[in-house]
DNA sequence: AATGAATGAGACTTCATTCAT
DNA sequence: TATGAATGAAGTCTCATTCAT
């Protein structure tokens, strides 16, 4: 294991604690304890707790979205590969214990005015859908504005499954999903 | 305006705050100020925060449920009433500027220890599943295993457009879920 | 020694530690220190640090002006009275080492949006003044007007008389102002 | 405009930031941000913050006394200068919104140990006094002893206008310490 | 049944200074 | 000569809960 520096070493383990514990359970001082860094170092590298998590969910989100374009990766149409990204979620929270979607998690109980990370969460959720989108505006038999409909209803299957599946701390609302997906994409 | 006792008034003041301002957002002291209440009585009638919040979610799944199925009464089939019920999500959230759900935000970001929350929670959710099975049972040309899966697809659709709304600040996930909804209701 | 409740505790450690040390080098957890009180106990009595500096130059102020009544509460005349009032000064600031005003101490250093504290220094100078000219209004000799200007020259004096001995830390800028407010009583 | 060196950019930006903000109000960090020097580069040209506000004295000394200086330079008489410094105070005060004196600000709310400071206020302020009883020993009609003891009341005067304006925010301290100056130069 | 004072533990943030390069 | 990362200590303030009356 290589050494990482103080601001890669608060960023990690602020991630691990934001996403396991929550962003208001997870405290600074906890995170400068685990990082092993001083508190002002700490603030040198980052403004605010909040600018701490928009780094969070930076990194996070372009691991998460590589993850998810891997797993699809060896599925051949892209109607299969949206129908993967399904499975991908299960792989995924099922590994965290349905946990959830760091987005989420994060974004229901803020502050009202922490506005940089709710920019973060919907530029992971744009990012997302414009991932959905291109998959199907790619095939065929769908007219541009049919693959943004149709890639919209799978969006919001991807987001009620993670929710509930959470909540429900089980798999089924993943599956279901998929079938419905399965069922939208004819 | 009738006046309301001790415990009411706090359980009124706490559902206030816990859904608009978030609950970890929301102190014991504010809840008492606001409320009108010695700090030792709150403590009479709740053993803890946790508590409060579990008899604001019991109030509110009443409340919510019967919102609901009054919303969609005048619909004339079930099916009807099931697609009624996004237009339910959509006045609703409309008119909290997109809060979203009081469990999904109350869950997402919670200590880990705070099971009588999370039981709460999981209640609510199956009520609205059952209810949307119960919906679909009574369709002649379902068998009960499919009610159950086509509702499960319903829920899903249903919990992706709360969440997202309340992301995107915005009804179009409604809008899609609706459509999506009436697609595999055929 | 009669046992003081929390509230006078930390007003009396507070007025000690602001007075002698300053308000800027005076922390919030010395002051609970000092005291033996808990850090909560104390924001439930005062607002803010500010608002216990208010609460220090509000009881400063009575027991100020009631000692300089007292001190020259012997001399027959008013003129008499207000030459006493230098002899005041100095009986009062050789004791305190020539540590000077605590409202003109507190308020050359200050962050700019500490308007109570700036109130609470208004109030006591006004005070000292409607004092001074009272005295002077009584003599027969003086018409008000005259009064009033022949007051606020004096306190001129005074005020010149604390700063400059607390920064030469000597009482011979006390004797001048009492040699010079002579010479303008005539 | 001619580049300045580090030590000077430092000097000017935190002649600035004590002045205006105060000196506990001004950071280190705030100093070399707004100067533009790295923090180490700081603390090679000074010692210490205590360093700094010594070099920010020293420097300001100077100026101040050398604007008193050209301030009063037309008035023909020594008795007409001093009676003009009373107007140098009223144009300089105002100008600064009875920001006060650099020296008194600083020495009020200090550390016990900075005496470096401290030693600064004094010189300063015996400068003055000495430049004052210097005029006063060229007049004709006046002992070397009634130079001195007038000197000093119109010291006490100055003083007395500069802090009691910065208190109320208000030029007629400064008013009043010129009529009583002029009353007692007879 | 009801009060509000008191608490210990923690929250987030900033300080002036030093170190390693 | 110059840098900016790193630090320990301290800053002000808030948390949910309990105690004494």
């Amino acid at each position: 294991m290589k050494k990482l520096g103080v601001k890669d070493r608060i960023i990690e383990t602020a991630s691990d604690l934001f996403y396991n514990n929550g962003y208001n359970q997870t405290g600074i001082n906890q995170i400068i304890d685990e990082a092993g860094v001083a508190k002002a170092s700490m603030y040198m590298h980052f403004r605010s707790k909040e600018d701490i998590a928009v780094a969070y969910l930076k990194r996070r989100h372009i691991s998460w979205v590589s993850d998810l374009q891997d797993f699809v990766s060896n599925q051949i149409t892209n109607r299969e590969k949206l129908i993967a990204s399904f499975d991908y979620l299960d792989s995924w929270l099922s590994s965290v214990n349905y946990r959830g979607c760091g987005w989420q998690n994060i974004i229901t109980d803020l502050p009202h005015d922490h506005d940089k990370i709710r920019d973060q969460a919907v530029l992971h959720k744009n990012d997302v859908r414009v991932w959905v989108h291109s998959l199907l505006k790619d095939e065929d038999n769908l007219s541009d504005n049919e693959a943004m409909q149709l890639g919209d209803e799978l969006v919001i299957l991807l987001e009620g499954a993670i929710i509930l599946s959470q909540i429900q701390k089980n798999k089924w609302p993943i599956e279901v999903a998929k079938r419905a997906a399965k069922k939208l994409l004819k």
